[in-house]
DNA sequence: TTAGGGTTAG
């Protein structure tokens, strides 16, 4: 109807496409334009058939209201209102010759915005179309509004198609990767550009920072762009100083984030956020509400990220009324409606020991989604409601169509746990799988460890340990070991213990916890044996775990 | 006319 991709005879097919007759799901699944771009670009024809006036009429419905044409596109376009910026390019396109490169790249940057993939396609036919191709500012746009799509593929040819390259194009097309969860492919291509002529700036860095969060083998890599960060004096950009504390938070060197913290002294609500999710995320939940009341008497608002993080540190904190007060405050500020903070909130109140204030927001909330439904679940799960949670979760499957994730199952199996339905945790388990094509990760095996181990089915934990493609953590290893200990295991509780000093040589509890099992079943030799090792190897008590039981054993000996 | 920071469940 309005813009019609028409390539003639190509590779022997005749090939006819209308974006605008399609619905935009349809142009998804189809095969992608740059087919015909890339197979003959110069043969592929694209005819306007009918005025942009059009296009103005088929938006607006869609867009249910009329475009407020007194209003300068550009500007429209920064609100990030599609729509109206669409409609006052059209309304502008249908009384000019043709759409100038100014409009095109400022609806592409609005179609990025808002993931208008019709509408950005269609801008990128008229690019061909129109010999704005191989535009520096077009083709940036072109990479972010890929990017911004999901289409990280499209971006990359983008990308390798340009001839000249700035700043930006690399730093969308970085962006791009990280956004598209190629961390890695971001670093490699920060690292090229390096070698390239075109030097990073502070948008760069960044991107690369935000790339590198939570990348445990990016530390060092953080380490050398905070270098660079000082030296090219960035160090003073509250974007970078965000970013790197976010990075080095995930890192767990809190201690790093809040010397950058400490140096910004004109700090806006972000960096406050940054540095509260920081101290939350660390289990430092002390510094976090310090930092929330300083954010407080500063009169800066809470946002739905502070509310989020706050509420974070105060369930880890188990601080009820603190979390209470916070709760007003949320409702004061209008954020009861955001998803995050009312999975925040329901989890909030379970930790702190109040599983009704969570079933009270999880009823409130109008708009759940799974992510809501999974803290309900996970909330009577560790709340010792195994049995409501498994309950809810079955109305939720049969009821309402939820999609389960592994998130999701792990409170499910951790649920099964605390209900002790040990058959019934091993039929979720193996549903994973079978239903919904979900292999178990680590965690959902750890449950199911602890569920085999609580049961005395300790060779069958075992026997799971050994078959998972995942090396066993400590946090397995611990409850494996706890169980060995009330079931008598000397064998296998020796293996564990083992295991575990390896993974942490500091920690006395592997070697208490064995030393009971020992006394247990009267291996004096070997207590003995246990006791020598922790005082040559000079390790002290800080488990909880102490001697006093084992020694009433020996004594009654 | 193009690019950037912070949030949830175990």
């Amino acid at each position: 109807m309005v813009i019609i991709i028409y390539a003639k005879k190509l590779f022997g097919a005749i090939i006819y496409r209308n974006l605008y007759s399609c619905s935009t799901s349809d142009i998804c699944n189809s095969s992608p334009v740059w087919e015909f771009f890339n197979k003959s670009p110069r043969r592929v024809k694209l005819h306007i058939c009918d005025s942009y006036s059009k296009v103005h009429l088929a938006l607006e419905q869609e867009s249910q209201g009329r475009p407020r044409e007194n209003v300068p596109y550009r500007k429209q376009a920064k609100h990030e209102n599609t729509y109206e910026a669409v409609g006052s390019f059209c309304h502008k396109n249908s009384i000019c010759t043709k759409p100038t490169k100014f409009i095109l790249c400022t609806v592409l940057n609005s179609c990025a915005k808002t993931v208008n993939w019709q509408l950005g396609l269609q801008i990128h036919a008229y690019m061909v179309q129109s010999g704005h191709e191989e535009n520096l500012f077009l083709s940036s746009a072109l990479v972010d509004f890929y990017a911004k799509c999901d289409a990280i593929m499209d971006a990359r040819k983008v990308f390798d198609e340009m001839k000249v390259r700035d700043q930006v194009s690399w730093t969308s097309f970085i962006v791009g990767l990280s956004q598209n969860r190629q961390r890695r492919d971001a670093l490699s291509m920060f690292k090229e550009m390096l070698g390239s002529q075109i030097k990073p700036n502070c948008f760069t860095y960044v991107g690369v920072i935000t790339a590198s969060a939570g990348l445990k083998e990016a530390f060092e890599l953080g380490l050398s762009l905070h270098s660079h960060v000082i030296k090219f004096g960035f160090n003073t950009n509250s974007f970078v100083v965000s970013s790197l504390i976010d990075c080095y938070a995930k890192w767990g060197s809190i201690g790093h984030a809040v010397l950058l913290f400490d140096e910004i002294h004109e700090r806006d609500v972000i960096l406050y956020n940054s540095m509260i999710s920081g101290y939350s995320q660390n289990l430092c939940g002390k510094g976090a509400l310090k930092l929330f009341m300083e954010m407080r008497n500063k009169n800066l608002s809470p946002t739905d990220y502070t509310f989020t993080s706050i509420l974070n540190a105060c369930g880890s904190l188990t601080v009820l009324f603190q979390g209470r007060q916070v709760h007003s405050l949320v409702i004061k500020m209008g954020s009861e409606r955001n998803v995050f903070v009312n999975s925040a909130l329901i989890d909030m109140y379970s930790k702190c020991g109040d599983v009704n204030g969570s079933c009270c927001i999880f009823d409130q909330t109008c708009e759940k989604n799974n992510v809501l439904w999974t803290s309900m679940i996970t909330a009577y799960a560790q709340s010792g409601r195994g049995s409501d949670a498994l309950k809810l979760f079955e109305h939720l499957l049969t009821e309402e169509g939820f999609v389960p994730d592994h998130i999701c199952f792990t409170a499910v199996l951790t649920a099964c746990n605390h209900a002790g339905l040990l058959d019934k945790g091993i039929e979720y388990f193996n549903k994973m799988r079978t239903t919904y094509g979900l292999f178990p990760d680590v965690d959902q095996c750890a449950c199911l460890v602890d569920l085999f181990a609580r049961n005395g089915e300790l060779r069958k934990a075992k026997d799971l340990m050994e078959k998972m493609p995942y090396d066993p953590n400590y946090v397995m290893l611990s409850s494996f070991l706890s169980s060995c200990n009330i079931h008598g295991e000397v064998e296998l509780g020796r293996e564990a213990a083992k295991q575990l000093i390896q993974l942490n040589p500091c920690n006395d509890a592997p070697y208490l916890i064995l030393a009971h099992i020992y006394a247990r079943s009267g291996l004096w030799t070997e207590v003995a044996e246990v006791r020598k090792l922790i005082q040559q190897r000079g390790i002290r008590n800080h488990s909880g775990w102490s001697w006093v039981e084992v020694d009433r054993a020996v004594m009654s000996s």
